[in-house]
Parts: C-alpha cells; sequence; structure tokens
DNA sequence: CTTGGTGCAAACATTTTGCAGCACA
DNA sequence: TGTGCTGCAAAATGTTTGCACCAAG
C-alpha cells in the first residue's frame, strides 16, 4: 500500500538491497562476505518488523553457520548503511526493520489484555508527508501505537 | 496543570496518584511503604516519559536510599496498578510514562543525524478516538515516531 | 505480631568486545 | 597477500531473583 505505485519521484527501491549493502560496505572500505549475505537474506525473509534472535533463528533454520556475534555486528552494518532502522519496541529485545519499502506498522495495544492489535490507519500517510515538508525533510516510514483499554475497565 | 478545573464527566485524575497507588496495593493485601511512595513521587518529578535509571538518579539526588531492585519492583507494581504503561522504546532500556493525564509522545526522528525532534500532531487525538471508538474500547494514550532524513540525503 | 518488604549480591538475558586464526577482494 | 572478518568466550549492560533481616499494618 505504501510503495510500488507512486512512481518518479521517490523512486529508490529498484535496487536489491544486497547491491545497496554491497556498495555502501565498498564505500567504507568494508567486506561483503557470505556471512552477510546470509543475514541480509534472513533479514528479508522476515519482512517486516524483526529482532536480533529472530535473525539468528531463521539462520538456523537455513543451516547457515552464522556466529551470534557477527549478526550483532551486521545488524549494526546495515543500519549505517541505511538498509534497517531501529524501531521502537515495547519488549527486552532491540527490534529493527527494512527502511525501504516497508508497510509502516501501526498498532493498538490493550493494556488490560497485553493484546497487539494490527491497524490500519491510511491518514498517517498523508500526515507524515505533511509534516515532513513543513519540516523540509523526506518521510522514511513511522510508527504509530495507540494504549487503549475496554470501556468497561475504568480502572 | 490537568487537574481540580475539570469536574464530572471523565474525572478520574483528581485522586492523587499515591491514593490510587495505595489503595491498589491495599487490594492485593500489599503495603504502602515509604519506599514506594519515594518511587511514585520521583516519578511524578520526571514528568512524561522515563526509564528506570531515571528513577534511580532522581532518588539518588533527593537523597533517598531505595535499592535498585526495591525501584524495578516498585516500577512492575505501579504497571498493574495500572498507573504507569510501558510504551515503546528505542533505546536498550525499558520506558514507561504515567497512564493518566500524560501528554503523547509524538517525535520525529532523523534517520541522518540520529535527531529526535518533538513534534505537535493534534490530528492524532480525534484519529485515536475514532479507531478506539470503531474497536469499542477507550483510549489511554499514544506514541507515534516518524523516521524521515534531509532531502539531499537521497542515499 | 505477622506477613510482606528491603537491600545486597548473585543470577539472568541481551548485546558488545578482545583475540587468534581465517578468508575475501 | 594483506586487511578486514569470523567464532569463541569473556565482558558489559539492564533487569530479576534468593535470602536474611526489617518494618508497616
Amino acid at each position: 500500500m505504501s510503495s510500488a505505485s507512486n512512481p518518479g519521484t521517490t523512486l529508490r527501491i529498484t535496487e536489491p538491497l544486497c547491491a545497496v549493502f554491497r556498495r555502501q560496505l565498498k564505500a567504507e572500505g568494508q567486506k561483503y562476505t557470505p556471512e552477510r549475505a546470509q543475514v541480509l537474506d534472513a533479514i528479508i525473509g522476515l519482512d517486516g518488523i524483526f529482532e536480533a534472535e529472530q535473525v539468528i533463528d531463521e539462520l538456523r533454520r537455513r543451516r547457515h553457520r552464522v556466529s551470534k556475534a557477527t549478526v550483532y555486528r551486521t545488524i549494526h552494518l546495515m543500519q549505517e548503511a541505511g538498509i534497517i532502522q531501529r524501531v521502537l519496541s515495547e519488549g527486552d529485545q532491540a527490534q529493527y526493520q527494512l527502511a525501504y519499502g516497508q508497510r509502516p506498522s501501526d498498532t493498538l495495544v490493550r493494556l488490560d489484555t497485553r493484546e497487539v492489535i494490527p491497524i490500519d490507519v491510511p491518514e498517517l500517510e498523508a500526515l507524515r508527508e505533511r509534516i515532513c515538508r513543513e519540516l523540509g525533510l523526506r518521510a522514511q516510514g513511522h510508527r504509530l501505537q495507540i494504549y487503549a483499554v475496554a470501556p468497561e475497565d475504568a480502572s
């Protein structure tokens, strides 16, 4: 719903992520190793918001031997390369999302039941564009969390 | 700033938080100790979104001897009592906010400079009310984070 | 008095880092 | 072939827990 339809101006998604990563690494005199490719691939396979342990699990599932340390190190590199970005999270583990072409994640959290309900708030797209325009910036994504309870649970 | 003026309908803020806490504790057969009062007080003094270490620092500043363990335990109790709620956070530490009468925290994060800019998005109030109404829930707060970069930083 | 609370320090979970050997550009 | 990379295990956070003693109701 967010990408693919909007041609012209902001088109920057066509280049495969691995190419972006490779280029950014080279620019820093760093190497595009098989481990890093596997981590990137696992992350793409996870689609959406993920945390380090999910990446590690996904790699294990694929029978790729990449150490925990390398996963963490690669995640940092990908952040620097602008391929992923850290986002707000509620749990104890850091969460990230692919920086390009990702659906934003808007959720409603029920404080009484701890349920997390995905919601669709199309207005936010326009809202965030307007805010960014006013500040002279370009929007890259957003995240909204609404907290709510059942009406009778008036505390 | 928030209470005292608005009587009637949604009034639920007039009761001091310490009274709410005390009542909830008693209901569970638990005690309202000086340490817990000091923790609550420190949190109120912090106003807004806070993390455990800030509470510990604030207590130290006030020369109150409350152990780290007690601070964490009290934070959990306050969550159960509905006085504070855990919110999405970007760093490595858990963040909380007072559950009542708090301004929502909307921010714009510049991915290129890592700057965090508070923004005012009045539309969100209506938006979240509408969404909650549709779901038959009562809104308690929200948090929005917009990610953006400078336009020339087209990566 | 009694039950729950506190501080301390050790245990935990997640993430970071030092180091010796390894492999990509 | 050299510089950067990997895995391992130890260190560094942030948070939780076991235990002996203490205090609020």
